[in-house]
DNA sequence: AATGAATGAGTCTTCATTCAT
DNA sequence: AATGAATGAAGACTCATTCAT
């Protein structure tokens, strides 16, 4: 038997797996977060079976379909624990995070979401928080934030205030403003 | 033809409509939100078609079952538009307000949501805003609160919190914690 | 609300009741024993949704399906369980029985398991294991049966004992054949 | 182009057959009697292709999972039809059958179907039904068994009263009871 | 006014089987 | 020989909504 690594399928399959996530995508972006499987094999031109072939469930679906963003977050939560002035880095990570869930209703659903289908997710997750959890501890010592806030409460507030932005227009000067009011929540007092 | 005001309706109409919302209550506060029309006839004790005609969509019975707390909301926040203090009448009905959303997944709904199914809704939740308004306009001249921070604003912020607590644990110290961010975050800085 | 017994349906509503059930008792006289809902919905003209309604599961319909034969059953044992004769009054009934659920694999399909979806069932389950008890009370004192055999031993070997005859030609000499196995295995050695 | 014959496959096909064959036996052996092929295939750690092409139906499958079973059954009919007193041969033999189906429904299952889907099945079915022929033929002469029952017969009651056994709670005394009513079932009359 | 029967679209899910690689 | 990806038929079940009674 092959392995069964994402990266090492049948060309066919590979084809049919990308295509399957391409669809997802497609309606996630359309605001569609419901992501019924029957209509996903559909749109994506093949057997409602490969669809379930390739992600066992709808949340390993919608995990798989918002795994690069997630990457592209973790990647900037690492590189913020890794910025010279901590509390620099937490904004930019903010307002990166924000932004990125504001633009893929999936991600924002995955990172609101407490459990993770694949471990895969899981381990995203987990780095994810660990990077938060060294960048809050510097910002802390740099008297950038407020002790008893968590890499947990960071990731549960932003998403809060993303909800909050799209209740609205979303439009851009409300993002800042409403990422502003989580900036200076999250501040020691002076 | 009878008038159709809810004061009134035949005794045993009247009966039947109090009988479903107080079945949409219990479904509410036991945390099911999708209120299932069926489900709730069969509950109440009354044929589909009750429900219908005097909800004739789900959402305008939502409303119609969290309408009590919206109006102790609503009374709240005139009596924080009124409070010599504005920033602690603000703080004070923040603090009201995500507690009572807490506390009923319904409102928390109804507040979230962008449009109003009854006429009813529409003119509480302008209230409401008016009242907020008020309240917003002596919080700034009094320097308790960003200039630019409107009272849709503290709405969808507030409900954005609600959100965020209940991610988690939702006790009574994450509670605190979160409301304290989201007032540290609405005040000018120092 | 009107009451909802079996009788007291509207018209339609018993007519269409009746359809289904008459389409079930259809394919089980064919041998097909799976009653598939979406199949009896389409054979009966009938949404899928009517089927549901009337009969929440599969078990449901199917015990439905049998209830006359069920009765009859009954009525034959309690009848049985007076006879003068109890000797005389097994072996008829058994016979009965054993040609009842030859030609009703519905029957035979209830009689068999284990546990029953509606009361009724039940109901008529314990009658017959009553009846058939106070048969076999008789029969041991008359000396007509073994000791150690009880009223769901009845049930259970003469349930073996279809499906043995199944298992062939099924005709009328091996019917009597297999039946007399059962009678002359019950009956006390001499 | 190499033979086909169990015995004469490459080394890594048979490997394959054999961890198959494992499987499936492992299955019944939980009670699981529906043997999906692709579950087979899975927990084999083969291709479901190679199920296919060891075992072209489920039936053929299951036949040559309980062959085993089987030939040890066969083996002690040609023992018990050798026996100097036919009519404990044959008691020692339904005693024995019975039990080797209750530990086993797979051998259950094919010894009660009327079809067999491999000629290696069918042979041993033949074989089977010709010694117990001359077991009864014996048992006849010597007064042991009503000349009526034939071999057939003997299949097809003993298969219905381990299913009357297992309808109920299968402790050894219900075996025994209801494996003395078969045997006095078919004991001629005194 | 109320009833609740009926409808059927929509979704989920399993699995036998085929066939390209 | 083996693989396993793909297929899609089949069936279960839910629920919003309409409308005859």
């Amino acid at each position: 038997m092959r392995p069964t690594t994402v990266d090492d399928l049948r060309a066919d399959a590979a084809r049919n797996r990308a295509r399957v996530l391409e669809v997802a995508r497609e309606l996630l972006a359309a605001g569609e977060a419901t992501l019924p499987m029957n209509t996903i094999a559909r749109l994506a031109g093949v057997g409602i079976g490969t669809v379930y072939r390739h992600f066992p469930t709808r949340q390993a679906l919608l995990e798989s379909a918002v795994m690069g963003g997630f990457e592209q977050l973790l990647a900037e939560a690492q590189s913020a624990a890794a910025d010279d002035d901590p509390g620099a880095g937490l904004e930019r990570l903010l307002r990166y995070g924000i932004r990125l869930q504001l633009g893929d209703v999936g991600l924002a659903a995955v990172l609101r979401s407490p459990e993770c289908a694949c471990a895969r997710t899981s381990r995203l997750r987990a780095d994810l928080l660990k990077a938060v959890g060294r960048l809050l501890e510097r910002a802390r010592e740099a008297g950038a934030i407020r002790p008893e806030i968590g890499a947990d409460d960071v990731r549960r507030l932003s998403c809060g205030i993303v909800q909050a932005v799209r209740a609205g227009s979303s439009d851009e000067a409300e993002i800042d403003r409403y990422t502003n009011v989580l900036l200076c929540g999250i501040r020691p007092d002076r």
